[in-house]
Parts: structure tokens; C-alpha cells; sequence
RNA sequence: GCUUCGGUGGCGGAAUUGGUAGACGCGCUGGAUUCAAAAUCCAGUUCUGUAAAGAGUGUGGGUUCGAUUCCCACCCGAAGUACCA
């Protein structure tokens, strides 16, 4: 009777959606325990074989779990908020709704056939009006939010006002706008209520600023930098600029310092907390104020190295900082308007990245050295970012390669600080090694006293202050979108203002085009009915917005990251309608015990929800600050992409032998048209895309070969496996098998079938160890002493590998386990029963399915996890007698028969080596050939 | 560029704390079974070499009795880089 996979999974998939067997809920006796995945975006392209390599380790994790005796909550749901289904809205004109419900069953129907224990009555899906109500609902308490740095947590914007009422904004210490500016009680009380308003703005959590974007003028819209290629954008290749356009913000920057040490509480991987440590930046140093010669205004530039000021010899200024209009001198114009024109051309990314052009231009004005008086050329350069800092530099050139490189490359001068190091071929950064020098009473300084002195000294002349400074920069929130959520706010006299709670959802408004207006409006303004009429309490057609009782809404919608900050408190509490969870849900599931993910959301998407779920805290929404008490990251699957090579300017394609030195572009193609020796089928080819059709395929040695290259599995690179394919050849045991067994959870790595067919022997051999010719047959004795010690062996080994995630080597000491099992000819029932147990988190189909055939009428998950019993394997315990060079003497106390043989061989190898130990229990004895023994007690 | 991770046979990978490098699986070779094939089972398989032996964990150094493991420099690859998700 052979393994027929179908039959089975479908079968037992059916039972366990039947019974809802991996139903949750939210009282029970048992400890509770939260395992959550990241949810998908529901792409076009359905499942690929990526997916899975969380979602499976999960599901193992879940399974052991509740084998273990805890109350599981798996759930399962959607980021459905997203560009790719409104680009294709945008090509197709279909509804991103229609398409989204599509991908979501497409979805849906692959995560079904893999066998997850998802608990899918929970399911959310952030595109849903009843769910992202809430996340507007928590726009709404950000927007009316502040923060406190001596109490160090938000706080309602009322008691802001109330602050402001009695004593001003002079002795707060708030997070707020740079530019915000001190006031009295007083004076407060005679500001107008929108100049209220505004200040009010520059506190809050959320808040309206001018930021730079990437503006495509033909498009008619904002670009993320994934859409932008070379300076042009993706679609069309239209020239991109910097521009600045009003956008909501989220103060996330308040929270720098709690997110930095929050990781001290969270089990997260190390290396993804380094990553977020870096991204948050903190750095403390000084502000230093330079005076502009001619100008009533200082430059403020922040530094790490206060000691190296007289070291100063000019300052750049980021191209938009901005000043640079106004101290501009007329003959410099030219060339600076046009420096700035240039620059706003170029990415971010782009500006840092490249350091090997230097440009920048100077502005005719000068600064003046706050110690010496000197006078500092001022320069314009991209490297300089506004948004990061003050948008100034004060440029070391001794003691900072950029601006020693800068330096050489404009003749601007040199001044070296240090004493007796020679600077004339690079800059010396080191902070320690060295004495200062022409730095007037810095002199003869080293680094740490150096920097004191010269701090004191900026602060005795009021030209520096202390300042601890943060790379993280407030988050954009807008998005010049239609697929996302609405803003519930409307303007009077722009000035925005909420719509009250109690009128949530305010629902996503239907348009005819999914594009920006033809007056480069957000794609929302396309919409009839998208304003707000403050009588009837709802929105209206805009073509009313002359009636005074009506204003116009926010046209932006939300980025993708709201719904995915804090979805994980709604699983433990999804349908509730009259908040975002319970309290007492809250309570109950608390926090994940498990979140699995990728690490490409380690400075986006990991970081935010941390910040999100902290604002809640502050205000008593959540129980607990950290949401997620242990994380683990799954590496990529990469995918194994196939090039061809067409001849610049003809219909000509090369094999991969033949393009040495010929001018060639590479092309992406389907990688089912490639055999496993990277031969093309060039009929097939043909046949798929007119372009091929007639072009002419020139061979090598009557073959056409490909070039293979791995990356990220991705629709457009047509180097997708799906899971279905695998799943109808082999079945979902055999997938969750291979997928574990691919290699460490945690790393990238390449999607390779060829290996597949070892697990699906694997259980083959497992199904045939108890099915002889006639049938299901198990053999009701006692179990020998030999297949007890194998399978304590291997319930020792995956017990541990699961806790610690190490799924790859389980799966091997399973397949060790079943052949050793199958040389004793084991077909024993009770060492078959805790061997499905055991298994049935990876395989959980043919294990319910056997375990059924043993006569068990409750479900597999139900059952408790083998323990391990090492009565069992232990050895009788063994003397081996040993001396080394003649002279040690000892007796070893050996466990198991392995380590013995091993001794054994290694003493016949080797005459002379023997050991002999006495009366020490030894656990551990390492023999190297003509050496030395170490040995571990 | 910067941040983080990785580099071990023909391939995916294993190797508790610095202690026999290559577990387990794929592939390959030979054999059994078969009219034959598939499937299954058995044996072998890091490289060079007939062998003896030698080399070997990206490269070059260092620490150590001993390094895949620790340190320094470099090369290559992946991910992220603030509006993809």
C-alpha cells in the first residue's frame, strides 16, 4: 500500500477545517502562547516557494506548542493596503479592491494546501473598513498627542494646551519643531487661535510639514525611490526632481531614546537590534553657532569632535538648506542656482553613495570662527543632507576624509591640528594618538580633555551647547495614493481638523481614475465625494464646497506601514466593533511570544510598530511596551534567474559561450524554458513572446546556452517556483520537509528542486516502515531496547533543535532515526506512536493520517509531546584504559558506545597514544594523532 | 558609500565552548532486483596521486600545542538604505 499524499492531505485538510481545530480562545486554563507571522502582501503572481519558509517554521512552532499544553494563537491575514495593486488599477482600470479579493483567495487557497494551523477565524485584512477605522482612530489620538521629555512619554495635547495657558512654553521640555518659538502665559493667551493652532501643530504627534519628495513632473506624482531607476522614472523614464510638498509627519524622532533601549528587552536577533541602533543614530557632540559676516543669522552645525574647531577652515551647507538663497552673493548666483537645479536631480541614496565625485559651489558669504575670528568660506555641496542634522557641516579637513577630500579637490586650505602627523596624503581620524596643535589654548590637548575645554569654551562665548543628536528622522505619513486609508481630516482655513471619532470609518471614496488629477492633485481628488460637511456630519460631493457648512478633506492616504504598526493587538481581539481589541483580550494574549519575519523589515516596518505600540502604551491603550518578546528572522528564498544576450541594435541572440566582447544587453526569460544544463528551448521561447518569435538564436556547439544568476524571487524576473507545482508532484509534507531542510531558517538561499526528492523518500520510508504488501501493519510487543534508544535519541534531538529553531538539523536526525528504525525492521506501535507525535509538527498530514490508522480517535494536535527519557539511551558505562606518552595515567568513564569507538579506532591507529584515567568522570576526551589530549571534565 | 549578514566537496548544508572538517540529503560511480524501465535496496564518493603521501573551510597575515571557529586587512555575494512590501 504506498503513500498516496492527495488522498491523505486533502482528507485531514478538510477535518481540521471542519472542526476547527486550531480555533483559539481567549479564556482557557491552559498558559497561553502567541505565535505570529508577518502577514503578506497578496501580489498578483500568487505564493512562491518563498513564503512558506517562515509561515512552515512557524507552523512547526505552533503545533510543538500546543503538543506542549498551551492555549496557541496562530493567526493568519493580509496587508492589502498596497502600490502593486494600484499600478495595475492604474493599467487595467479595475478596482484595487476586485483584484486585492482576487489575490487574497489565490493566497488563501495556496495556504491551505500547505496544511498551516492557522486559526482563520481571526483573519484581518488592513484594507477593511472595520479594520482601518481603527488605524485611522489612531491617527486621530497621534494628531491629539505630545511629547513629554521630562516624563518622558506622550501625553493629550489638552493638557499641552492647559501647560501653555499657565506658565507658557518656557520651562516644557517637549518634543517640538526646531523653529518653534518661546512665549508666556501671555503672550499665549493674545495669539490668535490659528497662530495657536499652528503652534499647537509644531507639538503634536502628527503633524503637517514641507518635505522633500520625488516629484515626476510627466507623471504627475510622487515616486518612491524602488521607482526610480537611474534618475528616471520607472514607468516611461521620465526625469525625476527633489520637491518639497506639505505632508503629514510622525513624530517618531521623540521616541529615539526609548526605542534605542527598549531593545535591551526583547529577544530579538542581535544583529537585527544592531541594525536599528544604527538607523536611530545617536550621537553626542556639540551645536556650534557660526556668525555670518554681513548677516544677522548664525549657521548652526552639529560635531562629534568639538576639540578639532580650530582645525575649521570652511563650512558646506546642504544645496537646500536654507539660508543659501538669501546669503548667496550676486556674482555666485549663477552657478549656485545652477548647483541646486543639479543636485535636485539626484536621489538621496545617490548623493551618499557616491563619493568618489567631488562637486560643490561656493556662495561668496562667510562665516566666522567662533574662537578665532577667522573667516570660513561657505560651499555648497550634495553630500550634505538637509533632512539629516542642521544641513551644515563644519568641515575638518585634517581630521575627516570628506572634507580633506573636498578640501584638496577646491584648493580651500588646510589647517593641521594635530602635532607631528604627517596629513599630507589622507586625513587622520583617529580619536586617540594624538596631541593638538595650533589650536590656541587647546594646545598639547589629547582627544578627551581636549574636547571638554573646547565645549567649555564654546558655551563661556554662547557659541555651542551640549546636544545628543539622532539620525532617525521623522516618518512621512502621507502618500500621494488612491489604495490606502484616508485621512479622517478635513481643512478650514488650512488648517486641518479631525473628524470626530464617533463618524469612523471615514470609508475610501470611489473614483473613476486611479491617477493623480490633471492638476497634479493626490488621486483621491478625482473623487465627486470627498468633503465634509460639518452640519450633517459626512462627506459630501465636493461640488458643495461653497457652502460654508462644507471643507474640503485630506486628499493623501496613509503609507502601507499604518496598518501593519499594530495589527498584532487586533488578532487577539478582530471583530470587536467598538474598540481596536478589549482590554481584557489585551490583557490575555498580551504580547507575541514568537513573531516570525524577514530582516528586510528590520529599519522599516519592525521599527515602527515598536514606536507605534509604545505611543498606546503611553496612553494606556496597550498593556505592555514591547509587543513582541522574541523574534526570529527567515532568510529569502532566492530564486535562479535565466539570461539571454541579444546583440545591441539586432534581432541576433547569442549563447551564453559566445558573447565574449560583443556588445550585448541581457534579457530576463522564463525560466521553464531552461533545462537542468542550462539549454534553452528555443521553439517554447518563441512561442512566448512575439519579441523572440522571429529573432535568430546563433548556437554553440548545436546547444544555446543561458546564463543562470541568483536573486530575489520576484514576478517580474520570471524566476518564480510556486509551491502548487511541488505541491501536486510530491505534497505538502514533502514541501514543509524540504523547505525546513533547505538549510538554517535564518539565511538567504537559493530555491533548488533537485534535492526534493530525498525528503519525499524519506516519508515514503517512514509510510512503508508500518505498511507491509497487505497492508497497515504493527507489531504489538514490547519495544526493544534498541529502538527505544533511537527514538529517545531522536526525541532529545528535535526537542532541542525546536526550541532552538534549528529545523534543518531535526529534519536530518528524523531521517537518521527512520533508517536506523528500518534496519532493525521496527514496526512497533508504541515506538510508532510518539514517532508521529514527534513528527506531526513538520508533516502533520501523514502523521494524523497514521496515527488515525493506529486506532486514535482524537486529533494528533491534541496529543501530548513525547518526553525524553535518558534511561534509555544510556550506555553501560565503559572503562577504557589509556596512557599517554607512557607517563599519564587515566581511566575513562565513557557514555555512550560512539565516543568508545572513536577512542578505540584512534588508539589502533595510533600504538603509542593510550589513555588511562582513574576515578574522574570524563566527559569529553579528544585525542589528536602525535600530539596532545585535552580533556574536559 | 554606509549598516547587517554570508562565503566549507559537483550541489544544499553539518561540525555544543578553539579540539578527528565534510553529519544528513541531492548528484555521481559500481552492484543487487527486473525482459526492460521506474521504484527500491547495498557499497563507494573532498581534491591530487596507482600507491605511499600530501593539500584542503573566499584571499593574505596574526594569536594558539591546535583555527571553519578568535583578531587584523582585503576580495566576492545577499539584504536594507527612510514612498516596494
Amino acid at each position: 500500500m504506498s503513500y498516496n499524499f492527495k488522498d491523505i492531505e486533502l482528507k485531514w485538510q478538510k477535518y481540521w477545517s471542519k472542526n476547527q481545530a486550531f480555533k483559539a480562545v481567549n479564556n482557557s486554563k491552559l498558559p497561553k502562547y502567541y505565535v505570529m507571522d508577518m502577514f503578506p502582501y497578496p501580489s498578483g503572481a500568487g505564493l512562491h516557494v518563498g513564503h512558506p519558509l517562515g509561515y512552515i517554521a512557524s507552523d512547526i512552532y505552533s503545533r510543538f506548542k500546543r503538543h506542549k499544553g498551551y492555549n496557541v494563537l496562530h493567526p493568519q491575514g493580509y496587508d492589502s493596503f498596497g502600490l502593486p495593486a494600484e499600478q495595475y488599477a492604474i493599467q487595467t482600470g479595475r478596482h484595487p479592491r476586485e483584484t486585492t479579493n482576487e489575490n487574497i483567495n489565490r493566497y488563501r487557497e495556496q495556504l491551505d494546501r500547505l496544511g498551516f494551523s492557522f486559526d482563520w477565524s481571526r483573519e484581518i485584512r488592513t484594507s477593511n473598513k472595520e479594520y482601518y477605522k481603527w488605524t485611522q482612530w489612531m491617527f486621530i489620538k497621534l494628531y491629539n498627542s505630545w511629547y513629554d521629555f521630562k516624563k518622558d512619554k506622550s501625553r493629550p495635547i489638552d493638557e499641552l494646551k492647559n501647560i501653555f495657558q499657565n506658565s507658557g512654553n518656557i520651562d516644557i521640555k517637549a518634543c517640538e519643531t526646531e523653529s518653534t518659538e518661546k512665549f508666556s502665559s501671555i503672550e499665549w493667551g493674545n495669539f490668535s487661535e490659528s497662530k495657536k493652532e499652528n503652534i499647537l501643530l509644531s507639538y503634536r504627534l502628527a503633524y503637517l510639514s514641507e518635505i522633500d519628495v520625488n516629484w515626476c513632473p510627466n507623471l504627475g506624482t510622487v515616486l518612491a525611490n524602488d521607482e526610480i531607476i537611474d534618475g528616471l522614472s520607472d514607468r516611461g523614464g521620465y526625469e525625476v526632481i527633489r520637491k518639497k510638498m506639505t505632508q503629514w509627519s510622525i513624530r517618531i524622532s521623540a521616541y529615539s531614546e526609548r526605542l534605542l533601549n527598549g531593545l535591551n528587552n526583547i529577544d530579538w536577533p542581535e544583529p537585527l537590534k544592531e541594525m536599528q541602533r544604527n538607523w536611530i543614530g545617536k550621537s553626542e557632540g556639540s551645536l556650534v553657532k557660526f556668525d555670518i559676516q554681513d548677516f544677522e543669522k548664525q549657521i548652526e552645525a552639529f560635531t562629534t569632535r568639538a576639540d578639532t574647531i580650530f582645525g575649521v577652515t570652511f563650512i558646506t551647507l546642504a544645496p537646500e538648506h536654507p539660508f543659501v538663497k538669501e546669503i548667496t552673493s550676486q556674482e555666485n548666483k549663477g552657478q549656485v542656482n545652477e548647483y541646486i537645479i543639479q543636485s535636485s536631480k539626484k536621489t538621496e541614496r545617490d548623493r551618499i553613495s557616491d563619493v568618489k565625485t567631488i562637486s560643490g559651489v561656493f556662495t561668496g558669504a562667510y562665516a566666522i570662527h567662533p574662537l578665532s575670528n577667522e573667516k570660513l568660506p561657505i560651499w555648497i555641496s550634495d553630500y550634505v543632507l538637509a533632512g539629516y542634522g542642521t544641513g551644515a557641516v563644519m568641515a575638518v579637513p585634517c581630521g575627516d576624509q570628506r572634507d580633506y577630500n573636498f578640501a584638496k579637490f577646491f584648493k580651500l586650505p588646510i589647517t593641521n591640528i594635530f602635532k607631528d602627523i604627517d596629513i599630507s596624503k589622507e586625513a587622520f581620524q583617529s580619536k586617540d594618538g594624538f596631541k593638538l596643535t595650533n589650536s590656541d589654548f587647546l594646545n598639547d590637548l589629547d582627544f578627551k580633555k581636549g574636547l571638554s575645554k573646547a565645549i567649555k569654551e564654546l558655551e563661556n562665548v554662547k557659541k555651542g551647547i551640549h546636544k545628543i543628536n539622532y539620525k532617525l528622522r521623522d516618518a512621512v505619513f502621507s502618500r500621494q495614493r488612491y489604495w490606502g486609508e484616508p485621512f479622517p481630516v478635513y481643512y478650514k482655513n488650512n488648517l486641518p481638523v479631525m473628524i470626530n471619532e464617533k463618524y469612523l470609518p471615514i470609508i475610501l471614496p470611489e473614483v473613476d481614475k486611479y491617477l493623480p488629477t490633471e492638476d497634479g492633485k493626490p488621486p483621491l481628488g478625482n473623487s465627486k465625494c470627498w468633503a465634509w460637511d460639518i452640519e450633517k456630519n459626512s462627506i459630501v460631493e465636493n461640488t458643495l464646497i461653497d457652502n460654508k457648512n462644507v471643507y474640503p478633506m485630506e486628499l493623501n492616504t496613509m503609507p502601507g506601514w499604518a496598518g501593519s504598526s499594530w495589527y498584532f493587538n487586533r488578532y487577539m481581539d478582530p471583530n470587536n466593533i467598538d474598540n481596536f481589541a478589549s482590554m481584557e483580550a489585551l490583557k490575555y494574549w498580551s504580547e507575541i511570544d514568537l513573531y516570525v519575519g524577514g530582516s528586510e523589515h528590520a529599519t522599516g516596518h519592525l521599527l515602527y510598530s515598536r514606536f507605534w505600540q509604545y505611543f498606546l502604551y503611553d496612553h494606556n491603550l496597550v498593556p505592555v511596551p514591547d509587543y513582541a518578546k522574541k523574534l526570529i528572522n527567515q532568510g529569502m528564498i532566492l530564486g535562479n534567474s535565466a539570461y539571454i544576450f541579444r546583440l545591441n541594435g539586432s534581432d541576433t541572440y547569442l549563447s551564453y559561450g559566445l558573447i565574449k566582447g560583443e556588445n550585448v544587453q541581457s534579457i530576463h526569460i522564463d525560466i521553464k524554458f531552461i533545462n537542468q544544463n542550462n539549454e534553452l528551448n528555443i521553439e517554447e521561447l518563441k512561442k512566448w513572446q512575439p519579441q523572440f518569435s522571429k529573432a535568430d538564436f546563433k548556437n554553440e556547439n548545436e546547444k544555446f546556452f543561458v546564463k543562470r544568476e541568483v536573486e530575489k524571487m520576484s514576478k517580474s524576473k520570471f524566476n518564480v517556483v510556486s509551491p502548487d507545482e511541488i505541491c501536486d508532484k510530491y505534497g505538502a509534507d514533502t514541501l514543509r520537509l524540504y523547505e525546513m531542510f533547505l538549510g538554517p531558517i535564518d539565511q538567504a538561499k537559493p530555491w533548488n528542486t533537485a534535492g526534493i526528492t530525498g525528503t519525499f523518500s524519506f516519508l515514503n520510508k517512514f509510510w512503508n516502515l508500518f505498511h507491509q504488501t497487505q497492508g497497515f501493519f504493527v507489531s504489538d510487543e514490547e519495544p526493544t531496547k534498541d529502538s527505544l534508544k533511537i527514538l529517545h535519541k531522536t526525541i532529545k534531538k528535535v526537542s532541542e533543535d525546536i526550541e532552538n529553531f534549528s529545523f534543518n538539523t531535526s529534519v536530518s536526525a528524523f531521517m537518521i532515526c527512520v533508517n536506523e528504525l528500518n534496519s532493525l525492521n521496527c514496526n512497533n506501535r508504541l515506538i510508532l506512536n510518539d514517532l508521529c507525535i514527534l513528527l506531526s509538527p513538520f508533516a502533520p498530514h501523514i502523521c494524523e493520517e497514521i496515527w488515525n490508522k493506529l486506532g486514535n480517535s482524537v486529533s494528533i494536535s491534541k496529543v501530548p509531546y513525547p518526553i525524553f527519557n535518558p534511561e534509555f539511551i544510556k550506555e553501560s558505562v565503559i572503562e577504557y584504559p589509556v596512557s599517554f606518552n607512557g607517563k599519564l595515567r587515566f581511566r575513562i568513564k565513557l557514555e555512550t558506545s560512539l565516543e568508545v569507538d572513536r577512542i578505540k579506532k584512534y588508539i589502533l591507529n595510533h600504538e603509542k597514544t593510550s589513555l588511562y584515567l582513574q576515578g574522574k568522570d570524563i566527559k569529553k576526551v579528544i585525542i589528536v594523532p602525535k600530539k596532545i589530549i585535552n580533556i574536559v571534565f
